[in-house]
DNA sequence: GGTATCGTTGACTCGCGAGTCAACCAACCC
DNA sequence: GGGTTGGTTGACTCGCGAGTCAACGATACC
């Protein structure tokens, strides 16, 4: 209905805007931009980025909530499915990491201009990222009840390993630090949560 | 000899302005604080700013390397001494808790503005952060050859999940995410140690 | 006490880039 | 085909804040 042509070539400008955003500030980071950057890379006047946004910020944001609101809901469906608590850590850092080599500008800019960037956007969206956190760390506590995973640690505690281990590799992607071939990426998912549940000490060597 | 009343002075002018700038850079935020709020929280005058330091930018670099050397020096002092690789690991991971600790703020910044800020001083200092990585990840490698630690673990790797850890409770520390009483500081020492080295698994349901 | 040295001052410049706006144009409607 | 709506344009404004600089003042040295 609200689809006639004009209307839907306008929210593919919308959608082009939005895409050429991803690009620069993977490319630049959002601070060393321009705006007119955006518009060169998209193809569009200066001024119409601000008939679809109202503010640089707001396109971040944007970027940002699209993605990050998939990934919550990910996690929950996983959470509320069958399954070992090690297969659901498994499905989550999965998704997380065939994100990132489906899409990696998305997750650079995710990552390098929110996640990490507490104190512009982060801050804004602590709320949202937290919100992660809390699913990890329920998918955590569930299992422990059900005495497949330690007790003696703090389920946030684990969340925040967790997560921060997957941001660490995502972010050594990024800059490159790390080896990131289709086989190596695969390899991460295993090795994320091998370790986090096995831990680096021989068996054996285990305290009680 | 070069310790006159006048250039003694000058050096204290300097340490000044360098810890009114931690105090500013972790109120505000490296980017969002003028020049001005750090020479007015120094109690000095805006151009004298710019007698001790070339740039805004070199006094958060001089602000890092000067803590962030410190903190090299001791990871390769604790690799050097003797003692299993759950101390090693539980010594530098109660150097960096209690720098914090110690001086919050000075943490605050590096972590915020440098160590976690990928796109603008985190990539300057890259170089001199990988060398944290590198020195961990030689703690991990030599307990491996010893037979400590699982050999099918990359060391790299490990030292990823190590830092990211530490990094992610500081953060939220940082952000008042997780509880942060000298009880829990002292806490969490124990707890990312036992965490990374034993795992999350329940005993028993290791793989081989 | 005269003068050179060097720390200190703060008003000023200057470039940058986000956001505005008036005009323009193309599709749709009657 | 005249008018209305709504997408599109890019030159312009405007505030901000980093960095400059000319003048000032205190200490050291002879």
């Amino acid at each position: 209905m609200a689809s006639t042509a004009r209307s839907q070539a306008a929210a593919d400008k919308r959608r082009l805007i939005l895409d050429a955003a991803v690009k620069v500030f993977a490319r630049q980071g959002f601070h060393a931009c321009r705006v007119s950057d955006i518009a060169d890379e998209a193809g569009v006047a200066y001024g119409l980025v601000y008939h679809y946004f109202s503010s640089k910020d707001e396109i971040l944001d944007t970027v940002f909530l699209e993605r990050w609101n998939v990934l919550l809901k990910v996690i929950a469906e996983v959470d509320r499915a069958e399954g070992s608590a090690r297969q659901k850590l498994c499905d989550i850092a999965s998704f997380i990491v065939d994100s990132y080599h489906h899409d990696p500008d998305v997750m650079k800019v995710i990552i390098v201009e929110v996640t990490r960037a507490a104190n512009s956007f982060g801050r804004t969206h602590l709320p949202k990222i937290r919100e992660a956190y809390s699913l990890i760390s329920d998918v955590v506590a569930k299992a422990q009840q059900r005495g497949e995973l330690r007790a003696d640690v703090n389920p946030d505690f684990a969340a925040l390993t967790f997560y921060g281990t997957i941001e660490q590799v995502l972010t050594g992607w990024i800059f490159e630090l790390i080896p990131q071939s289709p086989e190596d990426m695969e390899e991460a998912k295993a090795s994320i949560v091998d370790t986090i549940c096995d831990g680096l000490d021989v068996i054996g060597l285990r305290a009680t």
